[in-house]
DNA sequence: ACAAATATATAACATTGTTATATATATGCA
DNA sequence: TGCATATATATAACAATGTTATATATTTGT
């Protein structure tokens, strides 16, 4: 398992990538799909992802659709044009940050 | 600058590195280190700093000793064998964190 | 003399995640 | 048929950790 500290910070990110390669999800999907990508390392948790879902739809990243599949409620959540370049945006921070962490943390030549 | 919030979670572990490859150091030479080594990206907080390196003590990662430059107070950190393999152990942790979102935030295929 | 750099530290506040809890349907198996 | 498990969304109490503001004091460069 991944440490949750260093997982904090990259929820959003992760969450607007899965959106901007998949297309549509819904918020159980999400979290299957992370756990299946890392091979069961980053476990989203629900207290954490619905409220980062909703207020990714109160910014004007995502939005809902809700349909019943059987008599069972199913939301949703898909990129809007300002979500994708968000996605987009937040992918070239991550990976810059782990550029320069990289460095500072590289093993000491002494 | 690198986002603050992808930061979070990586103070110790930079701290701990720090101090593993430097020796003894003291908290402003510490910011001033991480700047250099990050041309500029990454800024410690004061705010964040001190909190982290009394946390570290208490826990029994560092030990400190107090020297007087002039008339001015200085205080320098040193780990303990214990900070020593806690470094270590924080640094593969973050590899790995990286490593593993690395696969999942990866360029989508189609 | 004055500004900027050096140096440590705490408090109020904001953000973000975890754990616990609530609710409800669908599926597999004995 | 009944029960456990999986599917599915959501909120609230709490914890951790960082930012911003503030306080204090010495040293160096101009």
């Amino acid at each position: 398992m991944i440490s949750n500290d260093l997982l904090k910070g990259t929820l959003r990110t992760i969450v607007l990538k899965l959106l901007a390669d998949n297309g549509r999800m819904y918020g159980y999907e999400i979290t299957k799909k992370v756990e299946e990508l890392s091979t069961g390392k980053i476990r989203l948790t629900f207290g954490a992802l619905y409220p980062v879902l909703h207020k990714l739809e109160a910014d004007g990243h995502i939005t809902t659709e809700t349909e019943y599949i059987g008599r069972r409620v199913r939301k949703y959540y898909s990129l809007t044009e300002v979500g994708r370049s968000g996605a987009q945006q937040k992918l070239d921070e991550f990976f810059d940050f782990v550029n320069t962490l990289t460095y500072v943390l590289k093993p000491s030549p002494a």
